[in-house]
DNA sequence: CTGTAAGTCTTACAACGTAAGGGAGGCTCC
DNA sequence: GGAGCCTCCCTTACGTTGTAAGACTTACAG
């Protein structure tokens, strides 16, 4: 028996649609959730037909790059110029940029991985850029000053080891030992959990240590904008 | 028949031995053409075989660290204290241990995927404190100095976009496009190739910039040591 | 009605990490 | 000296991944 109402139409794949939903599947479940067949799972497909909208695996990526950048560059063009020069322009561009970037906790790694050369990448530099020349600053200074924000120009950074994954885990007795070892960073984190007890566990405010080091950068790359 | 020699008996595998493989691997074929197979070929042994010496490849990656940090550490531990305070001494342990990363150019992205701490690089963190702390440092400042340097500290930096690795493919026609829409950046390049003639690629000083960065980092930081 | 193109699906493969368990060799203990 | 055990390595096999090759379906143009 053949019905009257065939099957309804799907939406149609696209690549803006893949694109989405690779970022939904990554926001819910990790990077390591996002596979070719989940993500057209989700999209009621199966994999191989993604691969008409995107080349590849690292191609959809490149995208989602370009989508999540593309989000960034979209907020921070509506903030309007703050009074008080470059520095609080530039100050409030990469603080919001790192907003968007909390949202997507997976990002920063695949931003990392990239070869290719994002254009929104391109577009957000160009931004800052616009920013240090209003200010005053030379070609080559707002290069330097690009190379050494480095990913936090884009609002994360790269911490070696972050002491609150550790925490959870049982204290082990060979770390214990260790931990003899190591007279100032034990004195450190005693200091500290003695200025602030209660909380040995998550004892880094990473919002606070990110502006403290943006802040630190941005006043010693004006310093020199002034020197020159 | 039987001869009396019989197989000569490998090299026995061992927790180093298989550390030191991987990095071998890794050296001559990049972080993708580390697979426990080929690792074990290398060897001379059988994949499962190595799971008797490491309990997976997460760990194995862990055990990698250790020992690449291992190494920054000796040679860190060689350089006598230089004259002139902690900001010397700081930025000459991170210069070393920057050469020894940059004789493993996937190092960086193994160090960024850890979740476990590693024993050596909580080692090389208390070195810096002690550095720090002898050149007048409060605990907290040197807290905040380590975050600011974030993975800086162990010798390198994540650029957002590498210019020299876009430099070789074909100059896009969108990008052309795309240039239109980015004055400053098209701008800075276009000083910065009139002043060095010769090289659009490869125009930035990798190791110029990150010892740029690295001074306006430890300036800074010295200055608020000063005025505390 | 007949091409032709766009879009999707089926099938299949090689490579990966690793679980499960077998077996050889050497040690200790009766 | 034999029994049992521990150490170390191997064989086999499974599930998952990205994706190459190509067949099918639908829509539309001539």
């Amino acid at each position: 028996m053949t019905t009257e109402t065939g099957p309804v139409p799907r939406t149609p794949l696209t690549r803006d649609r893949v694109l989405r939903a690779a970022i939904a599947i990554a926001d819910g479940g990790g990077l390591g959730a996002l596979t070719m067949r989940r993500l057209a799972e989700h999209l009621g497909a199966e994999a191989m037909s993604l691969y008409y909208h995107v080349a590849g695996k690292e191609e959809l990526l490149d995208g989602v790059v370009d989508v999540l950048v593309g989000e960034i560059n979209e907020v921070t063009g509506r903030i309007g110029r703050p009074a008080g020069g470059w520095q609080p322009a530039v100050r409030a561009t990469v603080l919001a940029a790192r907003e968007v970037l909390l949202r997507h906790p997976w990002a920063p790694r695949v931003l990392e991985s990239r070869t290719r050369t994002s254009p929104e990448v391109l577009r957000y530099y160009d931004a800052l850029l616009g920013m240090m020349r209003a200010g005053g600053f030379s070609y080559d200074l707002a290069h330097h000053a690009l190379h050494a924000l480095g990913s936090r120009a884009l609002g994360f950074s790269q911490e070696l080891f972050d002491p609150a994954a550790g925490a959870d885990q049982p204290p082990d007795a060979a770390l214990a030992d260790l931990a003899a070892e190591l007279p100032h960073l034990t004195g450190m984190v005693r200091e500290i959990a003695h200025d602030d007890p209660g909380s040995t566990l998550g004892w880094c405010d990473d919002q606070a240590e990110f502006a403290f080091a943006l802040d630190l950068i941005l006043d010693g790359l004006d310093r020199l904008r002034a020197a020159a």
